[in-house]
DNA sequence: ATAAACCTTCCACTAACAGTAAGGTCAAGC
DNA sequence: GCTTGACCTTACTGTTAGTGGAAGGTTTAT
């Protein structure tokens, strides 16, 4: 199958999928005589499990490791579990940071009471240091 | 004053400070004899502003937007309000976004019993697709 | 005199692609 | 046989907000 339709097969760009055989993420495709990339089944699956990670804000160099890991039957999975503890706790880092953020976002957004730039609370506020 | 001396006063590092006259968001700085960069003391406060929107996630080019406004005293600061509340609307939006991920990711976490390749379950997971 | 602590410019690198250009290939229709 | 359109290819650039490093000039202290 061209990449087209591994593309429509699997919902990741073309683009995309070349990148991911530059990176490294996918082994080379085979070529048609024409030079065209010729992918088969496996591929799907492959790249399914690749985009599921990506949805997961997954790296791709972590992603790499898990693809090792995956076609390393006998391994243990002990660092898969390890790193999606590790993505876990980068997602609730990040959020707690957002949601701090948000707070001072939403009191900045209900300190300007009139609309003069020189009376302008915002603009005040942001100069000023925080601690 | 020198770079350094700013840098310390605004703790933007040296190499932001230039990156930011690059970038257009503060001045072409005055040089020494010597070609050194020469602030004053407006440019502690400039730097400030520009810091402490940056902590606040607002893009470089929309701070360009909100130093204008800041200048041109007689203006209405209504864009500045606006810009600041689509603002938090993204923070809002990724913050929604993350919380999905964060449940995901959870749940992906606990449901590796053993450990075992052939299976794991997280491995297993991230080979479906969602709907 | 020389070493350290500054300063300068310029170039390369980061993550994960997306956009565009220039060109080769293939199948259908006239 | 020729053209048109839909594919495919590589290669280069741009995105964001800086950071790191090289190579070299200046200043200050010892």
């Amino acid at each position: 199958m061209k990449i087209s339709q591994l593309s429509k097969l699997t919902q990741v760009p073309n683009k995309t999928i070349r990148y991911y055989e530059e990176a490294g993420l996918i082994p080379l495709a085979t070529r048609n005589l024409n030079g065209y990339r010729d992918y088969q089944h496996a591929d799907i699956e492959q790249l399914i499990f690749i985009r599921r990670c990506r949805e997961l804000q997954i790296p791709i160099e972590q992603i790499k490791i898990l693809i090792q890991a995956k076609n390393d039957k006998k391994s243990s999975c002990e660092g898969v579990g390890t790193l999606i503890i590790e993505q876990l706790q980068k997602v609730r880092k990040t959020i707690t940071e957002l949601s701090l953020l948000e707070q001072t976002l939403a009191e900045l957004a209900q300190s300007c009471p009139n609309n003069i730039v020189e009376e302008c609370q915002i603009l005040k506020n942001l100069q000023q240091e925080i601690n």
